[in-house]
DNA sequence: TAAAAATACTCCATAGGTATTTTAT
DNA sequence: ATAAAATACCTATGGAGTATTTTTA
């Protein structure tokens, strides 16, 4: 490194003297730490002509990448120092299905308003893959729709929901816009989440001892909150998710949330993090602006 | 920089024992190599979280830049181990006004078909000035239309040329198609290169004892060649230069070339760089290439 | 208790120096 | 005669090791 920097002096100075003295080294240092690159590449970086020193073609290449280098080097240093200091930086964010799809968005939003000079990557997984992932050292921080059980796990709740059975109009019909019972939920075709689903631990706590679930009639099984909603849609079949999803098919006559008045079900996300890492100024700022701000910014749906 | 790659290893790894079996290096060493990181940047680069190693967002950033950083080292090595072994990399040459406009095109063209891994960086000067460049050592050869006097230039003839006075038609009708002499040139307004042009020298120097230069009617004394060509066009007066030059000017009825039997001067190229430069394969070809098919090349003009 | 990193030390390779010689202007 | 680089040789910092302790899962 040392020595590419010398290099760096006496391909500008064509002198190796010149470079010493520029660099507070002996002219022989100079000397032996470009032969040393010489004999390290096999190659002659300079022609030596008695007083005078020119550059080869080989000198000429390694100049240029050099530079690059020694550019992305205190770019770096720099880059590091203001991640130090500043809310900058990229946040790597992960999000189960629901709150990647329909609640960091809108805090994203919000938080890049204040602080422009942030980045995001968000990663979408299921409730239990996001934790694992938080637990692993993976992802800083993670919203999540169930409360991660793993010790040294932080789990801020910042948004609670309310879940609620939605259904086509061909089938909330045989209903007939009465209120429905739990066990009522048995007569029409079911479309679920796959296991692992916050949601689905969620709705299956829920009735668990109403002893409905194997009686009912699953037509599909799917990823992802956008997938159950468009299965719905098609007629396929009813399925539960969050006021906050059902928010966004405002606009769909055909869609209807049934009235289970024993299905009383408060959802919880929570922004969890492993307390003993620590949060760069980024990442600090985002956790007290969703403890702070994020059931406001949300509230309109719930 | 054994620190950087101390540094990849222990990110990727998420260890520092792991990283030092990788490296054949001691856990200890390893370990003094990241913090010693850490005290130069001024900040931690992993959570060491017992028995668990995560690196931190300043780590990071750092390894995306020491990423590229060991990327561009090995490719400038690659790089230069091929500029030694095939005809490769990048040929910086110098041309004065002709040579650059209507000789070294055609070489380079030719060249280029041959060895298609070459590319050209080209200076355009006056002869002197070009030679002084390959005299100083900014360029590795030059090619220029008067012989360099420097000790220490090795100047191959490539190419020779007849040096014509070339007029507009409204001109030469004051000769009637009839032969020329010296003397009668200062009959006619002139067009003449600036200082420094090996045209203008080789012209200066073949009717010096006719004494007739303190006559001639300059009406423009220009920079170059195209631009002497386009004042007499546009009928400003006569010029000199190589019939290389009035080829390309074939087409145009208006122009013409005087018949001045005493004027019977040869014009020479030559190709100049210094004997004591070690010449890279690439160069060498050039050289070699130059003196072999240059004549050929280009004697449909003479 | 065992695995991982830190600490405490020892050692030597190499980045650095000075003095001098060689070379070409 | 002199300026520039090479050579010879010396010194000391820091990269590398071993042995051991600390920490936490």
């Amino acid at each position: 490194m040392r020595k590419l920097e010398a290099f760096c002096r006496v391909y500008e100075q064509r002198s190796f003297s010149k470079a010493a003295k520029e660099l507070f080294l002996s002219q022989p240092t100079v000397s032996s730490h470009i032969s040393s690159l010489e004999a390290e590449l096999g190659v002659l970086l300079f022609d030596r002509l008695g007083r005078t020193t020119l550059p080869t073609e080989a000198a000429e290449v390694l100049y240029d990448s050099a530079h690059v280098v020694f550019e992305k080097l205190d770019e770096v240093k720099t880059k590091i120092q203001l991640l130090q200091d500043k809310v900058v930086g990229e946040l790597h964010l992960g999000g189960s299905t629901i709150p990647a799809t329909y609640i960091l968005p809108v805090i994203m939003g919000a938080f890049a308003a204040q602080y422009p000079e942030v980045s995001f990557q968000i990663d979408v997984g299921n409730c239990k893959s996001i934790m694992d992932k938080v637990d692993s050292g993976d992802l800083l921080l993670g919203i999540v729709g169930a409360k991660p059980h793993a010790p040294g796990l932080e789990a801020d709740l910042i948004l609670e929901d309310d879940v609620v059975v939605v259904a086509h109009s061909c089938h909330a019909t045989s209903f007939a816009n009465t209120p429905v019972s739990i066990q009522d939920l048995a007569l029409v075709p079911w479309v679920i989440r796959k296991k692992g689903s916050g949601t689905r631990a969620a709705f299956e706590n829920a009735v668990e001892s109403y002893n409905i679930l194997s009686q009912l009639d699953v037509r599909a099984c799917v990823d992802n909150t956008a997938t159950a909603m468009e299965c719905v849609l098609a007629g396929l079949g009813v399925t539960v998710t969050s006021t906050a999803v059902v928010e966004r098919y405002k606009g769909r006559a055909d869609l209807c949330v049934l009235d289970v008045p024993d299905l009383r079900l408060k959802r919880q996300f929570y922004l969890t993090y492993r307390t003993d890492r620590r949060l760069f100024p980024a990442a600090e700022a985002f956790v007290r602006f969703c403890r702070e701000r994020a059931r406001a910014l949300l509230s309109n749906g719930t």
